[in-house]
DNA sequence: TAGTGGTCTAGACCACCGC
DNA sequence: CGGTGGTCTAGACCACTAG
């Protein structure tokens, strides 16, 4: 029998249960998509009270173990696998003329004028509300139509007011070698900013999430060499699939890093 | 009266009552710190029965908005100050001389040999459990106390056996200066892997976290010219109180990118 | 329609904290 | 001690999904 019906006795029964089923989840009896007994069986085999079960399951839920379908069950969560990204984006992105990741669909769902948030407008050194040029992105897994990424742009409409930037198609090449182009000014230093906080508003339905699941938001403001701001954009992903993986040469002794360090 | 006794009727209880509760945080008419009414009262003020008044505290506290003290009452969580990190340790600390955030006391927990973990192994280049010289560190915040961040550095036994690096002694200048001097090779490349995840194990204990929170954990590799690893360290924060702040230079055209990108 | 998870009730008793 | 949040029960009814 899977599911052994008796408790110890140490702790909550809840959190026993609980600890069963991840145990059961971690040795791979339970494998990831594989759908877990009803809440009612599991009361049975526990003999516990249905609300009991529920309060075990929601522990596994604050994990990101499971998941569960209104009307459908409750399942192991698959491991969704993560993306990789690294926090300069330029590098190859000068050379390769793309910035794009092969693997997501890039749909530009807004392009054209409007107030710039209060968190941008902070960074960007304006006035709450002022007009920028706005593009916002949706970026879908090719393979399984998921939403992966939310993200925006911010360019000034001293540089993109009237220009192609404020139309909803696709960018052919990566945005910052378009601002570039269109303000005459070269990227030369970059600050990133990254937070992670609750899910709010539409982003759990958005990214079909339990609810008050772990969000990654990061805010990229890049700058021309006297300092003006060519570019803010930010991306939003779910906490868990993400990796941030970053490669650097550290600097030699007596040499003038190029990161300024903000320990 | 702060809390009316109407529901809109609109859509599930619980997330009335939250929504009630959550635009009187925002609003700062419940401040920081400040406790809410207790649980029996709101189910007298809103008409619903205790556990409907306990699951819509249960949407505020996985949204980091309150947390609950046994037999004392639940609370605004207050703005934990944020830390300020940064990518790149060694710019600053190669001039400075010195590593360590003045807001945080540095205790070593634990310093000698002993078994390197999976997910260190790996990224190490060895066999798990192979033996190698560990500094486990607990940062905690001068003013209240509170533990901030778990960090832990892995050094090969080549070039730490044997050395001051396994005594429980802070060490006086950045560790990665020690490792410099002892193995007589310098510090060149370093990959950060930053992932978040749901804490685990006594992660919440130790963080004093309600459970099933987000914990951000880096970790940090550091290598020779030669691709000799030199030190594997690796932190562990509550996710929500880390700001991370990146600034750097932007590659020119043509320029050889110092990040390799993962994208 | 059958079975699932989601919402909600009206209690009970326990464990913890501060006075 | 009194008040708090934590655990648990034994139901009821609703909403959603699939066949």
């Amino acid at each position: 029998m899977t599911f052994p019906a008796t408790l110890s006795g140490r702790g909550p029964k809840y959190l026993q249960i609980a600890d069963q089923l991840r145990a059961e989840i971690q040795s791979g009896e339970l494998s990831p998509g594989s759908r877990l007994p009803a809440e009612t069986d599991l009361a049975g085999r526990f003999h516990v009270s249905p609300p009991t079960v529920r309060q075990a399951l929601a522990v596994l839920r604050s994990e990101w173990l499971i998941e569960s379908r209104h009307g459908v069950g409750t399942f192991v969560r698959e491991n969704r696998k993560r993306q990789r990204r690294s926090r300069n984006r330029y590098g190859r992105a000068r050379t390769d003329k793309r910035l794009l990741n092969d693997a997501l669909e890039h749909r530009i769902v807004f392009a054209g004028r409007g107030p710039v948030p209060p968190h941008i407008a902070e960074a960007m050194g304006v006035e709450p509300g002022s007009e920028v040029v706005i593009r916002r992105r949706h970026l879908h897994d090719k393979a399984t139509g998921q939403l992966r990424e939310i993200g925006a742009s911010y360019v000034p409409l001293s540089h993109a007011a009237g220009t192609y930037l404020e139309d909803a198609t696709v960018v052919p090449k990566a945005l910052f070698l378009c601002v570039e182009e269109l303000s005459g000014k070269i990227y030369h230093r970059a600050q990133d900013t990254t937070v992670i906080r609750a899910a709010e508003r539409d982003e759990p339905g958005l990214f079909n999430l339990a609810g008050g699941e772990a969000i990654l938001h990061l805010v990229h403001t890049a700058r021309a060499a006297d300092d003006e701001v060519l570019e803010i954009s930010e991306s939003i992903w779910p906490a868990d699939e993400v990796v941030f993986i970053d490669e650097y040469d550290i600097p030699k002794h007596g040499e003038n890093p190029t990161s300024r360090s903000e320990i």
